[in-house]
Formats: C-alpha cells, sequence, structure tokens
DNA sequence: GTTTTGGTTATCATAAATGATAAAATAAGT
DNA sequence: ACTTATTTTATCATTTATGATAACCAAAAC
C-alpha cells in the first residue's frame, strides 16, 4: 500500500469517528456539507482523495478546526 | 468571490509563506514534492482546489505537520 | 545588455473527485 | 419476522486537479 491509500484511510477514519463523536448518521453529515452520501460513504472508506474545500465543509458540520480534522495524518 | 475561492486564495498564501520562510525556491519545493512547477505556481495563486495528497507532500517538504499548513483557514 | 534565476501563464491530455441515481447490504427497533 | 434507518456499492456523467510541455515575464547579477 502506498503514502496515498494511506492516506487516505487515516482521514477516512478520522471523519467516521468524528462524526459518529458526534452522534451525526452520514447522510445528515452529507447533507450539510452539500455532498452525496454516496461520496462521504467512499470518503470514509478510505476510496478517495478529497480535495480542501470538501475537508474545510466537513470540519465545519462537525464544528471543528480544520487543523483537528487533519491531525495525525 | 465565494467560500470555496477564499478558501484556496488562503492555502496559497500560506504555502507561498512558509516556503519563503523556508528560503525555498517554488521549483525547488514542486521537485520535492513531484508537483509540476506551474501546478505550484496556481496552487500558490489560488488557481486550485488542492487535494489532501497534495497538501500532505507539501507540508512533508516544508518540515511541518499538516495541522500547521491548514491552520486557520 | 544579456545571461541567470524564479515565477507566471497558456494549452492540452489524463486521471481522479464529485454529482446523480439506484440498488443492495446491514443494523437497529419494534 | 417485519419494518425502518443507515451504510455500502455500483454505474455513468461531469467537473476539476494534476501532468506535461512550452512560452513568456521580471528582477537581479554579472
Amino acid at each position: 500500500m502506498d503514502d496515498k491509500e494511506q492516506l487516505q484511510l487515516a482521514i477516512g477514519k478520522r471523519v467516521k469517528m468524528l462524526r459518529e463523536e458526534k452522534g451525526m448518521a452520514q447522510q445528515d453529515l452529507a447533507a450539510k456539507c452539500n455532498i452525496e452520501k454516496s461520496n462521504l460513504s467512499r470518503l470514509e472508506a478510505g476510496g478517495t482523495n478529497p480535495t480542501l474545500y470538501t475537508l474545510k465543509r466537513i470540519a465545519d458540520n462537525l464544528e471543528i478546526k480544520l487543523e483537528e480534522l487533519v491531525i495525525k495524518l
């Protein structure tokens, strides 16, 4: 597995963990972010290399700083 | 100007500032990151919405944490 | 003034993120 | 078991990031 895949898996896990901590459903977060729910599912599964803007919207709607979202990646 | 453009401009400025602090030329950083120098130029100018992997490579080669790269965005 | 050096801009191709939609799988409740 | 909610997976179209290359611009060196 290369660097990129590892990074994708890591951000996916992080989003999922934070979302669940907030007790938010995948579809709810997706809706708030104006992201397709299928897209968010892929992202959480590590199947995509998200853009900064996507990450920002996710952080905003999780009510955390972007720094916190990408911590330890 | 919308959110996305503002974000792009912000990350561009941040990369430029940090790169210059390190006394690194655009082409040097680009080369280290395996990014096209034209691509990095566009990124610093706010003309693109970079992916997480691109940001990670930039942070690594600036020898900073990804959190530090995306601070205050 | 002409070489470097660093940066910008333009163009085109390709890869990949995301949108849009639907179907299938899984979990949770009741 | 049945229903409901949630997530996953698949597919196709569209948009966009990036690669690749080249030409151009500006400033500084010499």
